[in-house]
DNA sequence: CCATCAAGTAACTGTTTGGTTACTGACCGG
DNA sequence: CCGGTCAGTAACCAAACAGTTACTTGATGG
């Protein structure tokens, strides 16, 4: 729950006993609180009250350490992005074969997803929003690229030994492991509704991992 | 329910100027402006003062055919999924061949997608909330069978005839088409930003709905 | 042509909300 | 051990909110 152990300020007097006051203690549980609010109801749905309740403390630290709402919520979104793109960085997805590689990417995408169920409801609050507030973010220019070289690197491998055809496109087969992934899990509660089955249910998760993989390979193989 | 069609006797005078009082009209702009309201800014977000406003009438019109924010909003929904699965209906996938059933329904669902993005923000909010609100619906047990009838049986022609794997399941070929075009619409905001592309340039457009057709063919080709 | 009743209006209400103010108390250098 | 600084608290406020009340307007049947 809480991140008590980490990186103290190292002026801890001799005693172990705990703070009352941990300024940073106290700002990554009204962060993570925060993260959990705005993702079960969004950002008209979130309740300042809420967030300061659910992390230990009360609105006036809020403000202090994030200025308002939604310089808070912005706070959140990024973390959120910073999360998936560090665990993605640590794949190395090209130390493989090109048809290995790519569904690594896939397999880690799909579990990463539904892992972190949080970050698929931020994103899509953030895209009801038309993503207001992700393009004021600063810290998030140089992120991303990462992920889109590394997969252009593993392609153009598999398309010179003529395992993939010519016309893969490292963006699209991103946003196809990423859209059998997301849809799925972000939609499960009214697809659940509608057509009778539990899409939560371990054998159809399951069925649905191994889908996104042949899916995925299907579609560029040669 | 509240039946405000049934009793309508049809006894308008002979001249044909426009009613000030007009109910029915009334009530279709309020459900057209709380489609608007709830597609742009969520359950949460969204204002009855606002959805009155755009309806060019009052809260107590709103309250008076909807009796509140909730029951509008499931009112919305509703009307939402009778929509596609109205559209749908009208399609007959199992005219032509079982590849071009599969085609066209994958066309009609990106396309659809593509003109109703309030319909996928409704899905989106709905999902945010587990689909409390859906969950409660009576209107909407029998809707949804129809599609799932007709594509088991153009997959069921196409697996005797060879062109389909046996595998090919008719909820996981939904999924797919649904998926590819759900994500990429939905989500075209944040990915325009992270990616620097902008996924709603109409070259993208085309390209992306020529590769749901691909890759739903691709995934249950024998 | 008037009685009736539903459509429509606007001002109002109690509550919730994001944000603020005035205060308390723990820590640390000098 | 004192005093300034800053984490932390709780009561508070104005605005916004969903929902209601009291009222007006207009169509229609008798």
């Amino acid at each position: 729950m809480d991140g008590s152990g980490e990186k103290k300020p190292a002026k801890r007097r001799s005693q172990e006993r705990v703070l009352q006051r941990d300024p940073e203690r106290t700002r990554a549980a009204i962060l993570e609180a925060a993260t959990r609010e705005f993702a079960e109801n969004g950002m008209g749905g979130a309740r300042v009250d809420a967030i300061a309740e659910r992390a230990g403390t009360n609105k006036r630290m809020l403000y202090h350490y994030f200025g308002d709402k939604e310089q808070l919520y912005l706070h959140v979104l990024e973390e959120a992005y910073v999360g998936i793109r560090t665990a993605e960085r640590e794949l190395h997805i090209g130390d493989r074969s090109p048809e290995e590689g790519i569904a690594e990417l896939a397999l880690f995408t799909w579990r990463y997803f539904l892992r972190h169920p949080e970050f698929l409801s931020l994103l899509g609050t953030e895209n009801l929003h038309r993503a207001r507030w992700l393009r004021q973010s600063v810290r998030l220019k140089e992120l991303h690229s990462h992920l889109i070289v590394e997969l252009t690197e593993v392609l153009d491998r598999g398309k010179k030994t003529g395992v993939f055809i010519d016309a893969a496109d490292p963006l699209n087969v991103y946003l196809t492991i990423a859209s059998l992934g997301y849809f799925y899990i972000s939609n499960q509660y009214t697809l659940s509704t509608i057509f009778g089955r539990d899409l939560a249910d371990p054998g159809n998760l399951d069925a649905w991992e191994r889908h996104i993989v042949h899916v995925t390979l299907a579609s560029i193989k040669a």
